[in-house]
DNA sequence: TGTATACTGAACCACATGGTTCAGTATTAT
DNA sequence: ATAATACTGAACCATGTGGTTCAGTATACA
């Protein structure tokens, strides 16, 4: 059964919600950048990017270090492999539910096969 | 490639980042509910459960529709593929990446390899 | 030493979120 | 006709979000 009680998933699925933060994922899966590289990738203050970076790290799926005066970013530990467990037990649940009603559907169309026998008798 | 733009993303991974809408969506994957059954299931006002339903609504995740005075929600026509299919193409990038610093490591180590052999010579 | 670069933090802004209460309306049951 | 049920909408509240500007600090370059 599908669970609901891992409390990062409010955070991962949070930081997935926006579109800027799902970019920075998929530019750090090519390369690991700097806030400045992202800043300018996605036309935003240091401060803005620095912002979601914080949001990354925070649900795990970003981890930084500072060497110097400069910050790299790359990809966390965390591969939300959980997030897509939770969604494929939902996509089963959800396809299931589906099928029930199919099987609504078939059983009302049988019994109007029978009544429709029934009143031609 | 991982793709970020299908705008619905925003509203889906933010109708996901909250427990009570999850556990909707669990309960709903079980039966159909009433608002008001919602509600006493996850202790909250009628108004309350109201705008999480409006909240997964609006993501195409649930769909409801209102006979007499209760109002019955059901899951939606929406069962969240394009969410997963974004998600196992994110994991493949960030297996990708920990493959190639495994490499990197690989590299490092020969190098070191050759290096004591340098030097012991 | 001085200057440019890269980031950081505080403060602000408008608007969204996750809840509530309260006062309705529409339906159903007696 | 009355009363109970089920929802609805407006208004409010505290806090969070997605950005900004501005004024720093720390590091690197010349």
């Amino acid at each position: 059964m599908v669970q609901y009680y891992p409390a990062h998933f409010d955070a991962s699925f949070g930081a997935l919600s926006d579109a800027t933060r799902r970019g920075v994922l998929e530019q750090l899966g090519r390369a690991d950048a700097s806030i400045t590289a992202l800043a300018e990738r996605f036309q935003m203050t240091l401060t803005g990017m620095k912002k979601h970076v914080g949001v990354l790290e925070q649900a795990g799926l970003v981890s930084t270090e500072k060497v110097g005066r400069v910050r790299t970013c790359r990809l966390g530990l965390r591969g939300l492999e959980e997030e897509a467990a939770w969604i494929e037990g939902y996509r089963q649940l959800w396809a299931a539910r589906f099928d029930q009603l199919d099987l609504v559907v078939e059983e009302l169309k049988q019994r109007e096969k029978a009544n429709g026998r029934k009143k031609r008798k």
